[in-house]
DNA sequence: ACCGCACCCTGAGCGC
DNA sequence: TGCGCTCAGGGTGCGG
């Protein structure tokens, strides 16, 4: 699941294979739920441009374009932007990843899940977006046209301080892990950093956000701040379906304290790590630990 | 304004 | 070459 970090490492990764190349042609599939903008008009508008600049907001990547137009793209659940040179199974379809041979050439081909090629006027690897679920967004943007869903985000997760977190509390009785997910207070983290986040910073998720206190939101700031950056610097999380641009796995699944290890003991004090359900969303977390 | 929840999607995993 | 069910979740939109 794509958050602040992956989508970053995407941005970082991807920009050799994109900015700068002529469009010479963009392969789409069919209209769907992942297209925002129609895929014919998104074919005729990306025709010989060339992508300048590539910024994340949030979880959103904009691609900036040499006509002004901009190009907004989601990842959602199961989104992959990859060089078509990339190389892992987790690109294949089921299907193809059972018939590989062990030390067969895994050479990328666009299935049905590929709803996006973008293939350039050089002879180098395409760009190829991914995503199985389609929870994915695509859009064209105008020049000068702000997407509403960029406007409402709230400051990036990696530089919210603490008096706006502390702030954004007061007037909330939600849980709060619900309020850290909500992209309009801060932008970019999800249900990993979150619940990661939270047991850094010692607190229940479960705790309303009002009766959070001062002290507390200044530990969850740092404690966002501890995890994003470390798991950019680990790559990202592959626990499903995330690769980095260039096919190669994160690593920071392997440094999780508390997400998806329901059952399994606390690392700081051996208790089993709590599973429940906060807003539609499975939350992790250590009773004793975090108060 | 705020909050809880259904919905969009598909594949993996599981029980029978 | 089994079938049907449940679960995973980011973001949107709706009803209370």
């Amino acid at each position: 699941m794509p958050e602040l970090p992956e989508v970053e490492i995407t941005r970082r990764r991807i920009q050799p294979a994109l900015l700068g190349r002529r469009i010479r042609r963009l392969k789409t599939t069919a209209e769907s739920y992942f297209f925002l903008t129609a895929p014919a008009l998104l074919r005729r508008a990306l025709k010989d441009q060339t992508a300048l600049e590539l910024e994340r907001h949030g979880k959103y990547l904009l691609a900036r374009l040499e006509s002004g137009s901009s190009l907004l793209l989601h990842l959602g659940m199961t989104g992959q932007l990859f060089s078509s040179a990339a190389v892992s199974p987790r690109l294949l379809s089921a299907s193809a990843r059972a018939t590989l041979t062990p030390n067969a050439q895994i050479c990328f081909k666009p299935d049905k899940h590929t709803h996006l090629v973008f293939e350039f006027d050089d002879a180098g690897p395409s760009v190829c977006f991914r995503d199985v679920r389609k929870f994915g967004k695509v859009r064209l943007l105008e020049p000068g046209e702000v997407d509403p869903r960029i406007a409402r985000l709230g400051t990036d997760a990696l530089s919210i301080g603490a008096d706006e977190l502390f702030a954004a509390t007061r007037r909330r009785s939600i849980p709060i892990k619900s309020l850290l997910l909500d992209q309009s207070v801060l932008a970019g983290a999800g249900n990993i950093y979150a619940d990661e986040a939270l047991f850094l910073a010692k607190v229940r998720p479960t705790r309303p956000a009002n009766n959070v206190t001062r002290k507390e939101c200044e530990g969850l700031v740092r404690a966002l701040r501890r995890v994003l950056l470390r798991s950019i610097e680990t790559g990202g999380s592959s626990i499903s379906d995330f690769v980095g641009p260039d096919g190669k796995d994160g690593h920071y699944q392997d440094e999780r304290k508390v997400y998806a290890r329901g059952g399994q003991p606390c690392k700081r004090c051996k208790k089993p790590i709590q599973r429940l359900l906060i807003g539609q969303r499975s939350t992790h977390f250590c009773r004793h630990c975090q108060r």
